[in-house]
DNA sequence: TATTTGCACGAACGATCGTACTGTTTTATG
DNA sequence: CATAAAACAGTACGATCGTTCGTGCAAATA
């Protein structure tokens, strides 16, 4: 901050800058201890800076936790939605995708594993705007995988009659569980098992196996 | 409490009884709420009694904490293990335990959902004696489980080069995407797809079709 | 240059947290 | 019956929480 290269900065840039210093912090400590414990206090400790200023740079401990919501949205799209967008649409994209999250969960991204899988379990059952935010980034997901999945049917490499919903209700079913057993038992072979299920899953549906990788 | 009836009530008796009343409550917080949102001041004054008077009973937060896990235990195998208790080992007693799990979830024994699957995304990353507690939980429900499989497998009915782990972890990610699914969007068809996507499962590895339900 | 705008700080607020003491009442035990 | 033990209530503690207010300072604007 105080170090050369920055003296160019206005008021207004040093503003985002600090504020996407805190939520660089943010995204890590929600993902580990929970949204709801992200204190003010303790982001301003952490980084030096005052408690009030912390504040005021958001405006309320719910604002503070929306921004740190949108940051961890950006860092998931980079991570797993980035890696398949050059990728012709078909059946190795949706498979593409589905090892994208496999990576992003287990390199730790976020050091508690999947933001979004930690901070939806906490916030499920209560009602409000960040519920509302996550229940919405939620289906964007799941809708952007159907609609990857539909690409494949319509390009051809998908049965014309497979339950795109139903399939991916289960390819997130594996992806999901392999994060929350890895997370919770510091035990990494879950990978394997969701990529194996994944793979097995998409064999079953489409029309040319050797769109997909061989067994292992 | 006061009422008719409790008179032969000795001192323990009469504690136990204080503590279960706490535990009931505890449970439903913190399946809706987190671990980490109970409090000893919101639980007293709930159930009308004194801060310190609940703290007596349970020596400090973190055995509160230990004990609603207690609870939890109890009331999960109430629910979920109890109704296949009786069955004969095989593919049925399997699947009967999964829909027993499908029911547990989908009329929210607890009001946020699985217990289990709120609070261990909350400490799954965290370290003590409350996430050890989850995790050993979790280890005996997959161990139960792969257990039945294998009983199943002895029995004749599940085929015998079937990969029982693999097949384990599929059925939870069914079971556990459901419940987070519902409880996240209101929306209760994903229990079919949960119970779609396992009956497939099993499908595919019973040796003999007619002894689970016909396809839907 | 004078004035406004926005970042950041420090101090203080009321509330709530977990915990520690003290005391009273009731029950079991010697 | 006397004494110990357990279940409470009441009060107070230090810490932390989110939030408010007043102030200083740097940068943009007039």
């Amino acid at each position: 901050m105080g170090v050369a290269g920055t003296q160019a900065d206005g008021r207004i840039a040093r503003g985002n800058q600090t504020r996407q210093l805190i939520l660089r912090r943010a995204v890590e400590i929600a993902s580990v201890e929970g949204l709801a414990a992200l204190s003010m206090g303790q982001l301003a400790t952490e980084l030096k800076l005052s408690k009030s200023g912390v504040f005021a740079l958001f405006g309320s401990k719910e604002d503070l936790q929306l921004a740190t919501i949108r940051t961890a949205v950006t860092l998931y799209t980079e991570h797993v939605v980035q890696p398949a967008r050059d990728l012709p649409a078909g059946v190795g994209r949706l498979w593409t995708l589905c090892t994208a999250w496999l990576t992003y969960s287990r390199e730790r991204v976020f050091p508690g594993g999947c933001f979004f899988y930690s901070v939806s379990a906490e916030f499920d059952a209560r009602e409000g705007k960040v519920h509302d935010a996550l229940a919405a980034a939620r289906s964007d997901w799941l809708s952007y995988l159907e609609r990857t999945a539909r690409e494949a049917q319509l390009a051809g490499e998908l049965a014309d009659d497979a339950d795109l919903p139903q399939l991916v209700f289960e390819l997130v079913a594996f992806l999901e569980l392999a994060n929350a057993e890895s997370v919770l038992h510091d035990d990494f072979t879950c990978y394997d098992k969701a990529a194996k299920a994944v793979l097995n899953r998409l064999r079953a549906h489409t029309t040319d196996p050797s769109l997909l990788p061989a067994h292992t």
